[in-house]
DNA sequence: GTAATAGTGTCTATTAGACACTATTCG
DNA sequence: CGAATAGTGTCTAATAGACACTATTAC
């Protein structure tokens, strides 16, 4: 196998001088799915959106196909704009689902990925055309093809990082309380297995105290301090 | 996954009714690139097989355009067999590169994989058709694109997948001694900071004892017991 | 014997868990 | 005042680091 004089197809590669040979084979579709994920701070879940496919009864993640010379990341994100009219996203990649059979339309290969938002950056979901549903990602709906595995994906990747930086996805502004904080660390993890006080160690040295006190909201208690995330600006 | 014949372009549409949607759309070359890594035992660190541009002096990781129906992982698989006569690694993806102008020849986008092989598996390197080098990852040369990045994710992956467990790329047999064992995950890390007792102390709950000894090694000292990692058979 | 490598127990320093105690606010 | 929430110090248990000591081999 070693010694090919001659440059077959085999021998092609990107390492390649001209752009012919890159058109000698079919290419597959490329598309990109997406778990949009939320949490309820209420219930203390992670939630993922689904959407309803037209001609089916059945439930998918949103997705998209890839158009020409586009990223990614800008797929993802028009696609959200313009199925959800979800704005402001930050989409990270999970994996590449490249089973030839996934879709039995055609040969697509689709970049799964993820995108936290918080709960009022979905508000507009009713009102656009599509049917949609939240659910929550440990007690899934049937989902088409291999987006049960996305949103597994996606809730590890989402409940790895809330374990060791403090709201890494911006689920609350710039300036919160501990218990803020704490409620939307438990609502990521879906149950809380820390005291206030091993939490507050955990995150102590990832927080910068800002010396201000939360407004009065409402409800009895001493009025608590407000953190920011180190390596933020105010 | 065998050599299916190929149909060409214009065949592909009538796979399915609902096709349409997909072609509507150019879609992008798709290629694999491959950070293949190795440990150098005696030099302690932790190298990648880059291959020589025919065209350029420039140099690049192994990388080919994905056939039709054809999964990445195989891809992978006979990219490293065709080029390099490496066979049986176990690929992994680490992220898709998709800067539309990555490549100015064409709309390419690149999924990044890391392998990892046993350094007898690349003796056949020298006697390919292509010139190969050897780099550690922590002294890179220059790489074309973004494979510098590429190598990048590929240690970071390899290094932390080895902070928590026995050698689980198999640089390995199945039974082994712990200074073997040490002495390849000192290679992977680039640097030792566990002395044998905190390294025993480590591993020790995640391998099974088998009671055997090392057969002698030609040194001195007391010959050391083998251990096989937990949750794999003999 | 000495040098070299392997395996175990132990002492100590650090970290993690639990919680008592004080502080501040609402009603 | 009591109930509720916030912040701090302290006691203790578990874990991690260092290393003394014994075991076994080659020379």
């Amino acid at each position: 196998m070693g010694d090919n004089a001659i440059p077959d197809a085999d021998e092609i590669s990107i390492l390649g001088p001209s752009d012919k040979k890159a058109h000698r084979f079919p290419r597959p579709t490329v598309a990109v799915d997406i778990a949009l994920l939320t949490i309820d701070t209420d219930r203390q879940q992670l939630l993922v959106v689904e959407m309803a496919r037209d001609d089916t009864g059945k439930w998918a993640l949103p997705g998209r196909f890839l158009r020409e010379r586009e990223t990614l990341a800008v797929a993802v994100e028009r696609c959200l704009a313009d199925k959800l009219s979800v704005h402001g996203i930050r989409p990270h990649q999970l994996a590449v689902f490249d089973d030839p059979d996934r879709d039995d339309r055609d040969w697509v290969i689709s970049v799964a990925h993820v995108a936290v938002v918080r709960p009022e950056q979905l508000e507009s979901l009713g009102s656009g055309s599509a049917e949609t549903r939240l659910v929550p990602v440990d007690r899934p709906g049937e989902l088409v093809w291999d987006h049960p595995a996305i949103v597994r994906l996606a809730k590890e990747y989402v409940r790895s990082r809330y374990e060791a930086e403090p709201d890494p996805d911006r689920l609350l502004g710039p300036r919160f309380t501990l218990s803020e904080l704490q409620r939307v660390h438990e609502a990521v993890a879906g149950h809380s297995d820390l005291s206030r006080f091993a939490f507050r160690r955990l995150m102590k040295d990832q927080l910068v105290a800002t010396g201000d006190l939360n407004e009065p909201t409402g409800s009895r208690g001493r009025p608590a301090e407000l953190f920011r995330r180190k390596r933020d600006r105010s």
